[in-house]
DNA sequence: AATAAAATCCATAGATTTAATCGGGTTATA
DNA sequence: TATAACCCGATTAAATCTATGGATTTTATT
């Protein structure tokens, strides 16, 4: 029930730049690999996930860097998983993204089946339903708590 | 979000123990293998860390066999993935039973520790509150809905 | 135009984990 | 005493994760 590496940092970069005061201003890699300790050649390669799946545009050259292609209350959390670490059902038989069959004679009646898919939905319920700016608000909140 | 091969087989050799008629008879490990296609000498592996566990229980020898070691509602899917497949939390930074910390400056404003904090208590909730028998009767209803 | 900064692309290496197998042992019973 | 069954250490093979290196392209600035 693990969260690779490589999402976790992607989630820590996503949820860097949605922390930004403004969200469409671009932020080096750089920048961001310092601040959330992440390997900077490891950072690369997730970005360029996160681009090629439509989370985050780049800009080239001097002066270039990233920021979020969409709002930061149109990305979940559940989506960024998926593309980073695949699905978030605990086995295939219970996933929506990528089901596949397993060996039990009848799914129907497969008890496995049946509370594996309750996991599915609860890690689902959670993940799908957040989005990269509630977490910045939940940080915020957490940060100042006076006001 | 991944349950391993370990995990799901350890978890379908135990259900179907117990869903046995009688829960202290001896099942061979064949017989678990054959009827859950899984490779025998990988369930045995699994059923052997089970029973240093203090899960199940074995008799060697001609018709000899395994058993659960505890009454199957008093073992719950949490303890038995916990023993196969290590912590239920997806960030070691929010794992009760083998916490790490992390590398955010503040744990306590960290907006991903509270996320995968809430998943790991989503996880938690329902594998640790759900036992082999919940299992097992949950198969049986869904076998015969007609009562 | 030259230069420098930054992202992009591609290839791959090292480490770890997972899944499974092998081969021989021990135990207990018919 | 033969056999069925569990016990256990070692090993392999594949996959995955994590990370690195180097060349290329893009862009802004001077």
């Amino acid at each position: 029930m693990n969260l690779s590496k490589r999402g976790e940092y992607g989630l820590r970069a996503l949820i860097n730049l949605a922390s930004q005061p403004d969200t469409t201003a671009l932020v080096q890699m750089k920048q961001i690999a310092a601040q959330e300790q992440i390997p900077q050649k490891f950072l690369e390669q997730i970005l360029l996930t996160l681009r090629h799946a439509g989370i985050v545009q780049s800009k080239a050259g001097k002066g270039g860097g990233y920021y979020l292609q969409k709002p930061a209350e149109a990305i979940t959390l559940g989506e960024v998983v998926r593309i980073l670490d695949g699905p978030l059902a605990p086995i295939r038989c219970v996933s929506q993204m990528a089901y596949e069959p397993c060996a039990c004679p009848d799914e129907q009646t497969c008890g496995l089946r049946m509370v594996m898919g309750d996991v599915r939905n609860a890690i689902a319920d959670i993940l799908d339903n957040t989005t990269l700016l509630d977490v910045a608000r939940r940080v915020e909140a957490s940060q100042s708590p006076l006001t």
